[in-house]
DNA sequence: CTAACATTTTTCCAACTGGTCAAAAATCTT
DNA sequence: AAGATTTTTGACCAGTTGGAAAAATGTTAG
């Protein structure tokens, strides 16, 4: 039907199978068992950690999909691991030997979402045309908030909640990003390529109005109704957010 | 120190004793009791629902306090009735005398809150100069952030969860308002007093970017560091949105 | 003062939850 | 195909949770 300027990014897979940048804790009971029987040497290699298998990481990936379904949707204690169990498909058991603590799965899925939570703002380049840049990056935002609603609202649930597994991130990592990001801002304020203001602030509308659109969905089609609370509301969003951030509610003459 | 130009509210209560709209449905077993044993006459009077008494009234509303900073802090699943009775300061089995069901606090506490929340959209006046309405919304809905962030909260967790206790109310009662107030500013835009866009949108980005400062407090505090974090953020947040939903980020001429 | 009612506390319970464990089944290696 | 390893299952458990019952204690109108 219509042709959609949103466009979709390529990857539907959101929920990657992380390379253990902290190395995957298994500890199968197998392992264990091995360790013991068959390491007598004291000082020697610290415990090999066993690449993980193919099942292995299908296996997790499966589970870390499904809690994501299951945490976006409840929040983390309102979620169940035979909720969770069940919609991966398998047995609560079988599910924790996977991951043997129900925070370990939630920890995996938030680390891993921190990283494409960042991503599209770290491709904001002080090279680029300001205008072009901001509005890119406000459509790469609205079309995470399209396309992959449910990190959006488990992001928003460990904000809510104070973001007990996530603050040195934030503190860190983020506010890192954020500094070097008002930087290029400010930069651009000073050339007079946009107008002066509080970088930090602006950065915190783009997120807002963005994520408005996933983590309160219901209430916007509940607002725009059956006729408008379709597929074209993220376009409409798109084209006013565009207007907004260009030049406000101010009317300007028809060029 | 600073004045502040944000003005706080004046009533800092706000989870107000409602007089129950619907009524209050509370049949203690003393009024089952009453019932069963007083009530012989058949079509008679429809079991009189005896009026609250001081300490009920009292009571209930410590009780919703305390099951605002619970559910707000924890959301409803992760909130238990023993954490909310500790908070006010009775036993668990005491506070269900009061609320007999769990949910029953929650579902109290957010009919409360939908009238609070839909109140400062309402005071947007049709014959009022467009730009003064709308920076004045803005600041009543950006004080709300900042002097309830637990309503705000509660609100964001229903939302999240898909709104399952209000759905309806959404539907009907703030489409209606939204409705209303979108055609005001389709007038203004016929007058040529605002620029034309697209007035619901409008609406949701005024949402989106107060209730931010609430609900991902903690992420703008973590941001904004140490220096900036401070009490200063709403006034620089005011100062930031009028910029924005004035004249964007387009450069104009110093005047 | 006291009967009638309102409030509070004590005790209890059934369902649910996160998690363990040993044994069975499936898979992989040689 | 046998042996070794990994995966899956079923039974089980201890702690928590929402909630019921009943007894004990206040409170107040007459």
């Amino acid at each position: 039907m219509a042709p959609r300027k949103l466009k979709s990014p390529a990857s539907p897979k959101v929920v990657a199978s992380e390379p253990p940048p902290s190395p995957a804790r298994r500890q199968h009971k197998a392992d264990a068992k091995a360790a013991k029987s068959a390491a007598p040497a004291k000082g020697a290699a610290p415990a090999k950690p066993r690449p993980l298998t193919r099942i292995q990481r299908e296996k997790q990936d499966i589970i870390l999909e499904a809690a994501l379904e299951v945490f976006s949707a409840h929040g983390f204690r309102g979620s169940t691991i035979d909720q969770i169990a069940e919609v991966a498909g398998m047995s609560k058991p079988n599910l924790l030997y996977y991951f043997p603590k129900k925070e370990e799965i939630h920890r995996r899925l938030m680390s891993e979402l921190l990283v494409t939570w960042l991503a599209p703002l770290e491709e904001m380049r002080a090279d680029g045309d300001p205008f072009v840049e901001i509005r890119s990056y406000i459509r790469r935002k609205l079309e995470m908030a399209r396309d992959f609603p449910r990190q959006s609202r488990l992001f928003a649930n460990e904000m809510l909640r104070g973001a007990p597994h996530i603050i040195d991130m934030l503190e860190i990592d983020l506010k890192a990003l954020v500094d070097e990001k008002a930087q290029v801002l400010m930069t651009w304020m000073d050339q007079g390529k946009i107008t002066r203001t509080d970088p930090y602030h602006l950065i915190f509308s783009i997120w807002a109005t963005t994520q408005h659109y996933a983590d309160f969905d219901v209430q916007v089609r509940a607002v725009l109704g059956k006729g408008r609370g379709g597929d074209g509301r993220f376009e409409d969003a798109a084209r006013y957010l565009e207007q907004l951030f260009l030049y406000g509610l101010t009317p300007r003459p028809r060029a």
